[in-house]
RNA sequence: GGAGGGGUGGCAGAGUGGUUGAAUGCACCGGUCUUGAAAACCGGCGUGCACGGAAGUGUACCGGGGGUUCGAAUCCCUCCCCCUCCGCCA
């Protein structure tokens, strides 16, 4: 939720911000609602002055048996009572167009992000490695899975349609070993707390982080009150909500290795084929909760951890700022790790790292105490460290061999057992 | 799933219709005393919103929402959460 005071003092910051998202301006419509529910709010409180007033004397009245005076109180109080409704409901129907409207508007992009309309106007910031090279024509991770016998896409799709895949053998060790892996590096190396979160949560949670209202098409419900976590982001930052932190206690630092669930509404016939976008995958999740003054540090850290992963699976990728146009909804600033993918002869997202500012933690009213009598709003941010499947992905297209066969690489193999080659 | 008991300020814990935003204790902050500290004593000590330059004033808030009443922490309805016992179960 936006800072209605912060709008009313800089109205012209928020219309400026958000017209670097492509948006119109929005504050003209905000501020008129705001002034209605205020001088309705102000109507009210005064007539509910009255009415205290008027019932304590009642009280007194019937005290002193003065039944005469207390009736004529009371018709005080019904008038009273009449205009606190009447206010009660405009105020009520012009607070929910209004939260409706701040509720649905995006985070504000920090000064630094670079202007853009979307995803073409991105930022290179460096590239890490070279993309791989091969002296025969590299195949697709589907196909390469699907040879090994460990990658079946038809079987998922008899028992949940399509955008599900099953792993067996080797493959799905990979998996297993690539989130131990991941979870190792972050725990031991980077001094993050390992969590295993609910993957259901209501509505007021996703609301917390951003995913609702706005943009419930993407989840999947359950038949209850239940909604499937898009990623651990919802889960891990949300352990924070309605709480007041010691300032001590501060940066926390959470990681999770979840499934996550997206309904991938809207991206029909994009990737179709292969593990890239389904309806379901493993991602191990980074999370940290810091005072706004280290929040940009933290987010150049977070980076590098995810980046890390890639590091140790000698995978090449490429590190770019998202511009304003391309930006997520909750976040004021945001890179994105791509590595290569040799089929696609191009980089892939693998990892989005994001600053949300205070964006979420007042959504999810999670503050620090700053000083006496001053609590604040946390900052929060989110990365992937790294998204699994396609990570595993990434692994298969780049350690392929001519014969069809996957190189381990050599971070990856304690974790397989030993096992260096699968094939 | 069945039966019962609870959710009150940072914590503990009173309070079952009337000047209660809420006793008391602990914690915390300021002061007195002390060489210093402790103890003792005195004072202070919730949050949101609106109005105001400020001091402050008003209003709402005792798990969430709704209702009864002139008046609700207190009565009623409903939802959420926690606990105990029984049943079932990974």
């Amino acid at each position: 939720m936006h800072d209605i005071k912060a709008i009313r003092q800089n109205p012209s910051t928020y219309d400026k911000a958000w017209a670097r998202r492509g948006l119109d301006p929005q504050t003209k419509a905000i501020l008129d609602k705001d002034i209605l529910v205020r001088q309705a709010l102000k109507v009210q409180q005064e007539a509910e002055s009255a009415r205290n007033t008027a019932s304590k004397q009642i009280g007194m009245a019937m005290r002193e048996g003065n039944k005469a005076e207390a009736e004529c109180l009371k018709t005080e109080v019904a008038g009273a009572k009449n205009v606190i409704a009447a206010m009660g409901v405009q105020i009520e129907a012009e607070k929910s167009v209004l939260n409706e409207l701040l509720a649905g508007l995006p985070n504000l992009p920090s000064d630094s992000v670079p202007d853009g309309v979307d995803e073409d106007e991105n930022v290179d910031l460096r590239i890490w490695g070279e993309p791989t090279k091969f002296d025969f024509k590299p195949k697709a991770h589907d196909d390469l899975g699907a040879a090994l016998g460990m990658m079946d896409f038809e079987t998922a799709a008899k028992m949940s349609g399509s955008r599900f895949v099953v792993l067996s053998g080797k493959l799905a060790r990979v998996d297993r070993a690539l989130a131990a892996l991941m979870l190792d590096i972050q725990t031991e190396e980077n001094g993050y707390t390992e969590c295993v979160p609910p993957v259901l949560v209501r509505a007021p949670t996703l609301y917390g982080t951003g995913q609702l209202p706005k943009f419930e098409e993407d989840l999947f419900k359950t038949t209850g009150d239940h909604y499937l976590i898009p990623t651990a982001e919802v889960s891990l930052t949300n352990i924070v909500r309605e709480s007041i932190i010691d300032a001590d206690k501060l940066p926390i630092r959470m990681t999770a290795h979840t499934p996550c669930f997206r309904s991938e509404a809207g991206s029909a016939g994009q990737d179709t084929k292969g593990m890239i976008r389904q309806h379901q995958f493993n991602k191990v999740e980074l999370v940290s909760i810091v005072k706004p003054e280290d929040s940009e540090a933290e987010h150049i850290r977070m980076l590098s951890c995810a980046e890390e992963i890639l590091k140790r699976l000698e995978l090449p990728y490429k590190v770019i700022e998202l511009c304003t146009g391309d930006l997520g909804f909750g976040a004021r600033k945001t890179y994105d790790i791509e590595v290569w993918l040799p089929s696609q002869n191009c980089y892939r997202e693998i990892s989005s790292v994001s600053n949300c500012g205070d964006f979420q933690a007042r959504r999810m009213n999670a503050r620090y105490k700053h000083a006496e009598k001053d609590n604040r709003f946390v900052h929060t941010l989110n990365g992937s460290g790294l998204a699994v499947g396609r990570t595993l992905v990434a692994i298969l297209e780049n350690y392929q061999n001519e014969d069809g066969s996957i190189t381990v690489p050599k971070a990856l193999v304690p974790y397989m057992s030993g096992v260096e080659v699968i094939s």
